[in-house]
DNA sequence: TTGCTATTGCGAGCCCTTCGCAATAGGGTG
DNA sequence: CACCCTATTGCGAAGGGCTCGCAATAGCAA
């Protein structure tokens, strides 16, 4: 809550509570599952201004695995990195260094600086390869 | 459009115009503007759908390049693998096989079979790049 | 305690996409 | 060529995800 007041934002009781949601969360969450576990304290449009303020403090990220809606955990929830089934939807998570050398070689083939944080490495799983190959 | 009846799918004019429109591109375009070269002669739902059934057939692709709506184009379009700048929006494409490296390493460390066609390699372009450092 | 203003809850609205449905038009058959 | 079956169309409504406008509320500094 200290680092909410010195980014300049008022500690007000949705704000504590979607932090709290947050912080006791293992995965990243959607706003509309966070908002669950606020038990209706709030409302989604609060929860979509707070996280945008929360992401601007660097406090929390937020991911997009595919199609479905935007997913949020605590900037320290690691790892958080990922790699995305683009055919069956599922994903793992990996610790960024894993990702060093295709991060090397990116930036030496085209001067960009991949980041797997926010969109993920797109593929296919190993179940789903296996499927297409017949 | 052989190719159209062969997928047993009828040749429509809403169909043919939205082929035309779409052999004639040189760049994945969205729904919508897909629609304007049409010049109204068809709506955004058959748009959609006749875009869906020509990807079952394999004769298009679409792309998710961030945020805004998918893109689409024929499937012989080439390059298509995509860089996205999910900083500042914008994108390059390249040659499937610049990307051979990274699916090599991706395939032996994760046993994922990696693909930028559908969803890119995010992270920041050059100048999003130089300009984070500052 | 007061007063300023950031924040809230609410509803409306936007963008992108999908769905339901009655009307239309491909295209195989005789 | 006329017929019929049904795939497809155009339309409007609706859905998911997110943003905005606004009056009421509540942090918090003085």
């Amino acid at each position: 809550m200290a680092a909410v007041r010195e980014g300049g934002l008022r500690v007000t009781s949705a704000r504590r509570l979607l932090i709290e949601a947050l912080w006791e969360a293992d995965q990243p969450l959607s706003a509309e599952e966070l908002l669950e576990r606020l038990g209706g304290r709030s409302d989604l449009g609060s929860v979509y201004r707070n996280l945008e303020a929360l992401e601007r403090l660097g406090l929390i990220r937020h991911v997009h695995l595919g199609h479905g809606p935007g997913l949020y955990a605590r900037a320290s929830l690691g790892p958080r990195e990922y790699l995305l089934c683009d055919s069956c939807g599922t994903h793992i998570a990996v610790d960024p260094s894993e990702l060093d050398e295709v991060r090397d070689f990116i930036r030496r083939r085209f001067s960009y600086e991949a980041r797997f944080s926010h969109f993920p490495v797109a593929g296919l799983c190993p179940k789903c390869a296996k499927e297409r190959e017949k």
